[in-house]
DNA sequence: AGCGTTTACATTGTATACAATATACAACTA
DNA sequence: TAGTTGTATATTGTATACAATGTAAACGCT
């Protein structure tokens, strides 16, 4: 019988990783439920095998808990958890966006004024899947040139993992501020302005937590935005 | 027939990744090398299912490089990784110890005294070991107050990943500079200057990186250090 | 009834067997 | 000889079987 799992190159523990890591990040798989290895075998047709490796890969990216000889359960987000984010990652962008500001080109300048052009487009005519894309591209540009593979690729896990709940801001219509901070970061950039750029990525990055925690927080006492789409 | 591997509460996966980590980090395992699942399940008489879940772990934790379907490797280390490993560790440390400055008790900061002094008594003495320890010691209780336990999670594993070469450092006998800067730090804490302590934990942060590049790239082309002991 | 114990069941951890793929080497061709 | 193709071998990927542990319900006791 042919399961539907059959790309070749990719191994079945790797179909199982991205086919969770999308349900989590969308949540369709809520944070704390239990996961059965024995479950999904049953539900993708094959063994046990890649499932657990799956998880335990899953684990190592934040996105699973696994508790040794009693299962694996969706990571839970703390509030604690989000403001860990949102202050590293206010670090993290800031230092790698200010770290190589002279590489920085005109077109770089100009894609940046393109996107963020687009996320007001997307803002007004009340797309929300299309905002969302524009930001997270408008921040991916804005780090771009940054040396540090080590630190981009930090950062990269940070996004995923808590693209969970990020994603909601989009959806509460709070966007209006950080576009106009895009704007004042562009600014300063083409200032060259070192300290400018820092503080207002810095800024940008903490942008919506308040919201966020708040409207999640009463949603349902234990964080977790509602499904996407 | 009792296998060596005999712990209770531990699983066979977490035995090997901790026997293979601290091989891998004392060198005993060099970068490049090929590792074979059935040979390390033979050697410590168990099946290939555990000695593989290890092997990912590792992986995810940076020791191990994997390829699927061809194998694992020991991680090499590049100069650029280095520089990486030394840049970020100089941002994320830095701000950590000073984000809570306030937080440093007259306790704390005897305890960092009691440690410069122990690494000036090791280093006197030539006890390479002990002075590794109180070196590791010292920056742990530098960012103890840190509250953003995501932050010390980061580091933590990057500590982690790159001590296979920074203990070298230690033995080359370069620390005096470093603990003269632990004075300096020890000083600006107390005057609570958080400009100061920032500068000075950034600049201790980056002690000895071009020693270190220049000693073991002379070494051996593919930067690994000698085995420890 | 409330509490601890026992036993059956479910789930995870590990071993083994088999399938798919990669590697090495020999035979062949130009 | 250099390069290619095919075959044998080794290694990894996956499935299945079994062992160990955790969970919960049934049972007995005070």
């Amino acid at each position: 019988m042919m399961s539907r799992v059959n790309r070749f190159s990719k191994t079945l523990r790797e179909e199982i990783v991205d086919i969770l890591r999308e349900a989590i990040i969308k949540n369709k798989l809520k944070p704390g439920t239990k996961i059965s290895e024995m479950e999904l075998a049953e539900e993708y047709g094959i063994s046990r095998t890649p499932v657990r490796e799956a998880l335990w890969q899953l684990e190592s990216e934040g996105f699973v808990k696994i508790i040794p000889r009693k299962g694996a359960v969706v990571a839970t987000i703390t509030e604690e958890d989000v403001r860990n984010f949102y202050e590293l990652r206010a670090l993290l962008e800031s230092y790698a966006a200010t770290r190589t500001l002279d590489k920085m080109t005109e077109k770089d300048i100009k894609k940046l004024e393109s996107l963020n052009k687009k996320m007001e487009k997307a803002y007004k005519a009340g797309d929300v899947k299309e905002l969302y894309r524009a930001h997270n591209e408008f921040h991916k540009q804005l780090i771009k040139h940054c040396e540090n593979k080590l630190l981009l690729q930090i950062l990269e896990n940070l996004y995923q993992r808590f693209q969970r709940f990020r994603w909601y801001l989009t959806l509460l219509k709070k966007m209006e501020g950080s576009i106009e901070q895009h704007w004042q970061i562009i600014d300063a950039i083409k200032r060259r302005d070192r300290e400018a750029v820092a503080e207002l990525v810095k800024e940008n990055a903490y942008y919506g937590i308040e919201t966020l925690i708040r409207e999640v927080l009463k949603r349902s006492g234990d964080f977790s935005p509602p499904e996407e789409k």
